[in-house]
DNA sequence: TATAGTGTGTATATACCATATTTACAGTGT
DNA sequence: ACACTGTAAATATGGTATATACACACTATA
């Protein structure tokens, strides 16, 4: 068992940024780039901390050194990491920030097609917002 | 000006079905498929009454007929429609049913990925409630 | 009552783009 | 020189969309 640098705790799980799968849904890029956002956005990786090099985070997703490019790339597109050769890649100062805002955004988009989709299928505001309340109650007890 | 069997009023607008977009998000073929659950979910498509033919819908929507022959056969595979050669393809029994509880099951998953992207932006339940019902009140704008 | 015609849906071969991989290249620090 | 970093190019695969040709069902009509 070898613990990388960006591990934070001495957790058994071993990487932070899973779970990949290429049977989830969305590609693999982007459920990397999720995940690091995730990751970012909560403190977790913190501004200025370096991010694993693509051929770790490569070997330890059992993805290719491309995928992570990818993933990172976009990610750098954001301002949320920057990348610099023969260095590493690194948490920008504003990272945190962006993530979480590129969250709320994917979050409202995400929100307003369930809505439509809600309403298209028959059911009533209240019935909308009874299932949120419920859907929220089974997130917390995941905690 | 020519209207087509399948309308059910002399709208300006020709064709129930769209809008249909290269630019809109996601495939064309999918699109299609979404308009037809919702038109059939909604009661305007009722059970047993004839869907435009492949080739009438393909240069209606100014689309290929093999991309209207792909909407059409996923259709079929939930038992919305049913196509019969020679004959046309028409509106299944449980159609408005089976259209409605995939509309709903697709809210569901769309919601479970909203809530927790706005978990993961920080957003506490109670603003998330707020932005739900906010939301809400624009769609009943809409209508 | 044959049968040609015109409408249906069906199947095959092709083009294109996004995704993912491998392999080789270029920069930085020790 | 070496061992690490990110970068770039050529390739393979799968999903999406197209055009073309094929098979079935009704119907008008000779």
């Amino acid at each position: 068992m070898v613990y990388t640098h960006y591990m934070l705790s001495p957790d058994p799980q071993r990487f932070v940024i899973p779970p990949i799968s290429s049977a989830a849904p969305g590609p693999l890029y982007q459920q990397i780039i999720d995940g690091i956002k995730r990751e970012v956005g909560e403190g977790r990786l913190r501004p200025g901390t370096a991010l694993p090099s693509f051929r770790a985070l490569a070997e330890d997703l059992m993805v290719s050194l491309i995928t992570v490019k990818r993933a990172y790339e976009d990610l750098e597109r954001e301002g949320i990491i920057h990348c610099k050769q023969g260095l590493g890649t690194f948490v920008s100062e504003k990272g945190a920030e962006l993530s979480r805002q590129a969250k709320r955004d994917q979050a409202r988009l995400l929100l307003r097609q369930a809505l439509r989709e809600s309403t298209e299928s028959g059911a009533t505001n209240a019935e909308i917002i009874k299932m949120v309340r419920e859907m929220l109650e089974q997130h917390q007890e995941e905690d």
